[in-house]
DNA sequence: GCCATACCGATAAAAATTTATCCATTTGTT
DNA sequence: AACAAATGGATAAATTTTTATCGGTATGGC
């Protein structure tokens, strides 16, 4: 039997998570003019074991790469493209329209990565049927409908720590299934719903924690 | 010899980036009027595993907790905010004051987590000494003088992903130790300079690829 | 004062992730 | 045509992180 390729292995979060840097870094090259790449180029680039990226790419690939040659860019984007989901749409809503929210809201670059956010929610009234970008913010109460009538399955949360739990309970009642939550705060979901934190703290505290300990060897 | 505690153990970033929820979880119970809080509470009201929060704090807190009813809660979180630099503060640097840059110069909460950003960098004339919030806007040719008269050591970088290496080189060669990337791109840093990554699409890829395997398994 | 209970600490086991090695294959060169 | 070099695939080892288990101890009820 042939080694089997793109068929629903198992691929491990840690992997999900470099993809989105081999993409952009393969799709520069193409850019580039380039035709083929090699897992080890990509490493070398991306300052990572050329093991790590060998396997990562093996994992998403549909054809075996060419001893020598590497992948052939253009069959590998699209593969990266087809495993990332950025060839098919998810919409999304978005409940929090502060500045973060705001910002999430009219940033571009989602479209090109699968994610289309089609509303805002927000539960101030001076902002209920302003635009944002081109983005309508409606009042909490349509949010309900809106899930229910449109069947999206995306929420993201940039309200206040404090009401990120009523707004993601609210979200899974209605039907939602992932929550993207750039509240600082773990959520409580019922088993089987998707939950991705986005979260400063937490990221502050290693890199701040990293450093104390740098500057306290060295000295 | 007595169990050492507190005693520059090998803490693993995992579980560092958990410690800011448990400090900011605890604190809550704090102003409620607890006094002492047991790790199997926290990790019930996080959901996470008992073992892995016991595991957590057992690393960071000065003392033994006691059986039967947990740690005292001043205690710990006295212990939390030595151990993630909270007591102190650092500051910081930040370069690239667009619409994510603005965001975080002007967020306040990080100065109650020991992050005291000064001041931004843009290479925008027209931003050259505006004030974002109390921050002062900087040209990028001030960088160097700044960063040396200063001696400040952590750098956060917000600018488009194209410009952040050149960013990143030149933090590096004024002496920051430690930064902070928003950019979408991996950074090359020489030996010892920490970098951490914040990382929207590969989070979002993350979310987006377990909810189509997800809607996959259920159909 | 005695006992059951809840909780911690430590050690061990398991699972996930990263890194190392070996081998086969293709390509470019001579 | 033969050979050397570069590359991916597969398997195994090492490392890191999480989960399970056991024994001991302080606490509160009786």
């Amino acid at each position: 039997m042939a080694t089997q390729h793109n068929t629903s292995l198992v691929v491990p979060k840690s992997t999900l998570s470099r993809l989105p840097l081999y993409y952009s870094h393969i799709r520069k090259m193409q850019q580039q003019g380039e035709k083929y790449v090699s897992a080890a180029a990509v490493a070398q680039s991306l300052n990572l074991n050329p093991v790590l990226v060998r396997k990562d790419l093996s994992g998403v690939s549909s054809v075996e790469g060419k001893p020598r040659a590497g992948f052939e860019i253009d069959t590998l984007l699209n593969d990266l493209s087809d495993f990332l989901g950025y060839n098919k749409v998810d919409e999304a809503i978005l409940v929090g329209v502060g500045s973060l929210g705001r910002l999430i809201l009219t940033n571009k670059e989602f479209s090109s990565m699968g994610l289309n956010i089609t509303v805002g929610f927000d539960k101030d009234p001076d902002l209920h049927g302003l635009q944002v970008g081109d983005k309508f913010i409606l009042p909490m109460e349509k949010m309900e409908s809106y899930i229910k009538r449109t069947g999206v399955k995306i929420g993201i949360i940039t309200v206040p720590a404090d009401q990120a739990q009523a707004v993601c309970d609210q979200m899974v009642e209605c039907g939602i299934l992932a929550i993207w939550n750039f509240a600082f705060t773990l959520l409580n979901v019922p088993q089987g719903i998707l939950v991705k934190n986005e979260n400063l703290p937490s990221s502050l505290a290693v890199l701040s924690h990293q450093l104390a300990k740098k500057l306290n060897n060295d000295k």
